[in-house]
DNA sequence: AAACAAACCTGTGCGC
DNA sequence: TGCGCACAGGTTTGTT
């Protein structure tokens, strides 16, 4: 579920109150969250340090530890991170526990529905074997900055669908579903054009548009869905999903040109809206 | 190289 | 009310 903006207000929350605070105790409750290494090496890397600070790469959160170890967390599907007071009753699928130290004590909580996501403690020096997909990253549109001369090259390298191209992690890092139809809809451009087909003038509106709906749905805190799954770490919703033009609207008339109805397809594997008359 | 399908899980919403 | 199916914000792997 949480993309680029989603996991960037998980991150700036995790910086504002969990950075600083030793971890004294971890609790592991669900091997599987834990299953790149294990609960032991979990709970023997967290115990004791104190992350300094938290960066993100794409959907990946990052926490430097003054051991020198890194503090990997990826919520793929349905993963939250939420911060309550110590001894607050777990919601279910609570498969990390960190007791933070400070006044007053609390726990910083990983839930996980479909445990899809993970915790990982890995080793920076040996990042290539412990975390290989992040040296595979593309570039994080707001961490590393994108450039329209690099969205050219990117698009013109080869000859793929805007769709699955926009969301291989592997070229630009922290668009997933929600933020590529929004960011294909602003940017006029139908899900399906070939990457090479642009002309330099439908780059440029490419690239205005990823970083203006990134940048807005950050601002709005990410988009919180019908089921409430995304929340931040103190249990607040976003609302860009106020502002969603076209994810989740098929059948509905176009909010832009407001004639013609937002159509659903299916590309590369993944649910697509456009509108077949806005986008071309 | 690019497009597809399936896999990993659990929960929810819908039609019957 | 209950059942079965489709589908869900992600990513990897294997097959055309």
């Amino acid at each position: 579920m949480p993309e680029l903006p989603e996991v960037e207000t998980v991150r700036r929350g995790l910086e504002a109150q969990v950075v600083g605070r030793r971890i004294e105790r971890v609790e592991v409750g669900r091997e599987r969250t834990v299953r790149r290494t294990s609960a032991e090496a979990l709970i023997d890397g967290l115990t004791g340090v104190t992350i300094t600070r938290f960066g993100r790469r794409g959907k990946y959160l990052i926490g430097e530890l003054d051991s020198g170890d890194r503090l990997m967390i990826h919520l793929r599907m349905s993963g939250r991170v939420l911060i309550a007071a110590a001894g607050t009753e777990r919601p279910p699928h609570t498969h990390v526990v960190l007791h933070l130290a400070g006044e007053p004590p609390q726990e910083m909580w990983f839930v996980d529905p479909r445990t899809f996501g993970e915790v990982v403690v890995f080793d920076p020096n040996n990042a290539a074997a412990e975390m290989p997909e992040l040296a595979k990253l593309g570039i994080d549109p707001v961490t590393d900055g994108l450039t329209r001369a690099e969205l050219t090259a990117l698009l013109l390298g080869r000859s793929r669908q805007l769709k699955p191209l926009l969301l291989d992690q592997h070229v630009i890092a922290g668009i997933g579903n929600i933020y590529c139809d929004e960011t294909l809809h602003l940017a006029k451009l139908r899900p399906d054009r070939l990457s090479d087909s642009l002309s330099a003038r439908e780059i440029g509106r490419l690239h205005r548009a990823i970083h203006e709906v990134l940048a807005q749905a950050i601002e709005a805190g990410g988009s919180t869905l019908a089921d409430t799954q995304y929340v931040d770490i103190e249990g607040q919703g976003g609302w860009f999903q106020l502002h969603h033009r076209v994810y989740d609207r098929a059948g509905q008339r176009c909010l832009t040109c407001g004639r013609a109805d937002i159509v659903r397809i299916v590309t590369g594997g993944r649910s697509t809206c456009f509108c077949p008359r806005c986008q071309h």
